[in-house]
DNA sequence: ATGTAC
C-alpha cells in the first residue's frame, strides 16, 4: 500500500517525501480517514509526474482516483522556460466544467408538471449520450474557425450569447491561442457536437438552493433560498479527445529528443516552449474554446426550453450567468514570482477575494466555483480564499469515485440506484447508469468539509437536485 | 472522458 507511505503534516495534509528520481514531495489532501483508500494507481501516477522535468508540485485533491496520466483531482506544476506540457494530464475532456444559471423563480411556486416538462423540452433540444451529433446544423463548417478561436463570441451572431454572459465565463470564454491548424482532420471531422451533453459523469440538472451561508457573496452572484437554478457539467467531446489522443501519442515520440522518457505512457511531455509544446497549446486552447462554446450554445437550449414552457422571456425569467469554470486545463500563472505551468486535471482554479485574476464583477467576493456531488446528491457554490495559494488557488472538482465503473455496474443494483433518486425527476438515461450512482462516490459533504477545515475554500451556497438528464 | 481498439 503506496498509502502508508504517506507522513502527516497537519489537519487533512499528507506528503510523500521525495525519493529516486522526483523532484518534489508528492502532497495529498484528505481527512484521516480516506488516507488508506487511496488506490496505488493514483499514487503512482502522482508519484511518476513528480519525475516530470521542471515540476515544482505534484499534489491530489480530495475527489482523487486514477486517470490517464495523472489522476482526476491531481494537480502538476512545472516551471517554465524548461517545464514540460502533458497532454494527459489536462486529461481527455480538455475545458470540462460546470456552469451555472440563475433564475427569478422559486422552486416552491412552480408544479411539478412544468418542471417535467421543462426537463422534457430541454432533452428533446439537447442530445445526451456517447456519440451524439448537434441538432444545429448552422454550427458547422465556416464557423468552426471562428469557434476555436473567439470562443463564445463566435456565437454571438447567431444571437445564442448575451453581453451579460461574458464577464460571467472564465477567460471571458476565450482561451488565447487556439488554432484550427494545429488540430487533426480527424480532430475536425469531430467537430459537429456543439450543443451537445455527452456521457459519463455529464449532466444538466434542475436545482434548488436549500442553503445560504454567505449571504454577501450570494447576492453578488444572484442567488436566494428557495430559488431555482440550472446546473451543466460538459467538455470539449468528441473533439477535444481527439486532441487529446493525437498530442499524447505525438509526446510519446517527440519526449525522446528531448531526452524526457519517463515510464508512464499517459504522462508523456514535451517541453511547453518547444516546437510541439506550442502546437499542443494551439489546440488545447481550440478544444477549450470548443467546450466553452458547446455550454453556450446548450445555455441558449435551456434558456429557449424554459421560455417555451414558461410563456416569458429568458431575461424576464431572470436566466442569467452566474458563472462558467473550467477543470481540465493547463494555465500559465504567476506564483510567488515563477512562471508556472499548472495542470489542472479534476481540479478547479478558485481565486480568493481580492486576487487581480478574478474578473471585476467578482473582484471583492472572489468568482464562483461549482462543486457538483454524484447524481442525486447536493452540489455546492463555493469562493476561493488567500490560504488556497498552498494549492496554487485549486480546489477539487467533484466528490470522487470510489468504485470504478465496473465495480459499481457490478455491485450496485438496480433498486439501489432508484431509491437514491427518489423526489428527483430523473431522465430514462440517469436510472440506467448504476455506474454514476451515489454509491460509487464519495460523500461530497465530507469531501468539501475537507477543504473548508483547513480554510482552502468558502462556503456560499448548497444545491439540491430536482430534476436530472444524463448522456 | 471517448464513434470505449493498434
Amino acid at each position: 500500500m503506496l498509502a502508508s507511505q504517506f507522513v502527516n503534516r497537519g489537519r487533512n495534509r499528507w506528503e510523500y517525501p521525495r525519493e529516486g528520481r522526483m523532484q518534489v514531495p508528492v502532497r495529498l489532501y484528505l481527512p484521516d480517514h480516506w488516507l488508506e483508500t487511496v488506490d496505488d494507481e493514483s499514487i503512482q501516477q502522482l508519484l511518476d509526474a513528480a519525475e516530470l522535468a521542471g515540476t515544482t508540485e505534484v499534489f491530489g485533491l480530495p475527489d482523487i482516483h486514477s486517470g490517464y496520466g495523472l489522476p482526476i483531482g491531481g494537480v502538476l506544476a512545472t516551471e517554465a522556460p524548461l517545464g514540460v506540457i502533458s497532454a494527459g494530464a489536462v486529461g481527455m475532456d480538455i475545458n470540462c466544467g460546470v456552469r451555472l444559471l440563475r433564475s427569478n423563480m422559486v422552486v416552491s411556486e412552480l408544479n411539478k408538471e412544468s418542471l417535467r416538462t421543462i426537463l422534457g423540452t430541454i432533452e428533446q433540444r439537447i442530445p445526451a449520450g456517447i456519440g451524439k451529433d448537434t441538432i444545429h446544423k448552422e454550427l458547422q463548417g465556416k464557423i468552426a474557425k471562428n469557434v476555436v478561436e473567439q470562443g463564445v463570441q463566435a456565437l454571438s451572431e447567431l444571437d445564442m450569447l448575451w453581453d451579460f454572459d461574458l464577464p460571467r465565463i472564465e477567460d471571458q470564454g476565450c482561451f488565447p491561442g487556439g488554432s484550427l491548424d494545429a488540430v487533426s482532420k480527424k480532430a475536425k471531422e469531430r467537430f459537429n457536437q456543439l450543443g451537445t451533453i455527452g456521457g459519463g459523469n455529464h449532466f444538466i440538472e434542475l436545482q434548488e438552493v436549500v442553503e445560504v451561508h454567505d449571504t454577501k457573496a450570494a447576492d453578488v452572484f444572484g442567488l436566494f433560498l428557495g430559488q431555482l437554478v440550472v446546473m451543466l457539467h460538459s467538455g470539449s467531446r468528441g473533439f477535444g479527445q481527439q486532441v487529446c489522443t493525437d498530442y499524447s501519442r505525438l509526446m510519446l515520440e517527440a519526449q525522446k529528443k528531448y531526452g524526457l522518457e519517463i515510464g508512464n505512457k499517459g504522462l508523456a511531455a514535451v517541453p511547453l516552449f518547444s516546437e510541439e509544446g506550442q502546437r499542443y497549446w494551439q489546440a488545447m486552447a481550440a478544444a477549450a474554446n470548443y467546450a466553452y462554446a458547446n455550454r453556450q450554445v446548450m445555455t441558449y437550449d435551456i434558456r429557449t426550453s424554459i421560455e417555451q414552457v414558461m410563456g416569458k422571456s429568458a431575461k424576464e425569467l431572470g436566466l442569467s450567468l452566474v458563472f462558467d469554470v473550467a477543470h481540465n486545463l493547463a494555465r500559465m500563472e504567476e506564483h510567488e514570482g515563477k512562471e508556472l505551468i499548472v495542470h489542472r486535471k479534476g481540479s478547479i482554479r478558485a481565486l480568493p477575494p481580492e486576487h487581480q485574476s478574478n474578473p471585476d464583477i467578482y473582484r471583492k467576493t472572489g468568482h464562483p466555483v461549482f462543486v457538483p456531488g454524484s447524481m442525486g446528491t447536493s452540489s455546492y457554490v463555493l469562493t476561493g480564499l488567500p490560504s488556497n495559494k498552498e494549492t496554487l488557488h485549486s480546489i477539487n472538482h467533484g466528490a470522487g469515485r470510489i468504485m470504478s465503473r465496473t465495480q459499481a455496474r457490478k455491485g450496485i443494483s438496480s433498486k439501489q440506484l432508484k431509491d437514491s433518486m427518489k423526489g428527483i425527476v430523473s431522465s430514462k438515461h440517469a436510472l440506467k447508469s448504476l455506474d454514476e450512482a451515489p454509491a460509487a462516490y464519495k460523500d461530497i459533504d465530507a469531501v468539501i468539509e475537507t477543504l473548508v477545515e483547513i480554510g482552502f475554500t468558502r462556503h456560499v451556497a448548497k444545491l439540491r437536485p430536482i430534476g436530472v438528464i444524463k448522456g
